[in-house]
DNA sequence: TTATTATATAAGCAATTGGTTATATATTTT
DNA sequence: AAAATATATAACCAATTGCTTATATAATAA
């Protein structure tokens, strides 16, 4: 079995956009879990363009796709991208975000979207 | 076996540092075989000064480490950095560079230091 | 239809980044 | 000791980044 390698570009085009740690949490967030926007905003001290914007560049790379589900926007990792393989090692090695989700759900904002 | 995780926060500065070609670049040549500063200035279409500094920040967050030989000051990877294991997980996914050395060795540039 | 909710986009701005040139320092060679 | 070589640091600058506020758009609820 050959390993998959990933070029030089390709890559640090990828770590510069995930070495924000805004953007580094949704992804690992995303990971195990889709969510909308309005749950990024509750988890993170910002406001809702800031969200919408790191959002937008995680889309503009293909590492993210939205669907639209009446008026939430849910997002969720895009598996079918050329980087997929290579993120998805990133983030098995990075410490899980589910407390995040948990202390949302407790203040019930979770089910909001859903 | 428990798997290794690494914090966001500490993940977040590695993978900005790591999010620019030339440090990439440099640490993936650095997975295999030291260089001194000379080296990578020939390597990469930029002056002395900028070469540095890009090898400063890899050093302060302790990633590489450095030792003089004679006029030289030779630059390894810092295997005992806490961000070792990760960094060397991203690097095998990571295209080899080994051409660019094998370019500076027909150059006669490779062994000025060695 | 109007108000509300969720999201995106635009414009503006301060901070950061990654280069440059000029200069300082350390080592080796002559 | 003087010149050459290797490296680091400082000062400067243009481009980029990541927020902010204001506003537009789309869907739902009243």
């Amino acid at each position: 079995m050959l390993k998959q390698t990933i070029e030089m570009e390709s890559a640090a085009t990828i770590l510069k956009l995930l070495g924000d740690k805004t953007r580094l949490t949704m992804v690992k967030i995303l990971e195990h879990n889709d969510c909308c926007v309005c749950e990024f905003v509750a988890l993170f001290q910002m406001s809702q363009p800031a969200i919408s914007q790191h959002l937008r560049k995680l889309k503009d790379v293909g590492l993210v796709k939205e669907a639209r589900k009446g008026q939430w926007i849910i997002y969720s990792l895009n598996q079918n991208s050329e980087v997929y393989p290579f993120v998805k090692h990133l983030l098995e090695q990075i410490q899980n975000q589910n407390d995040k989700l948990y202390d949302l759900e407790k203040k019930g904002l979770r089910v909001s979207c859903t």
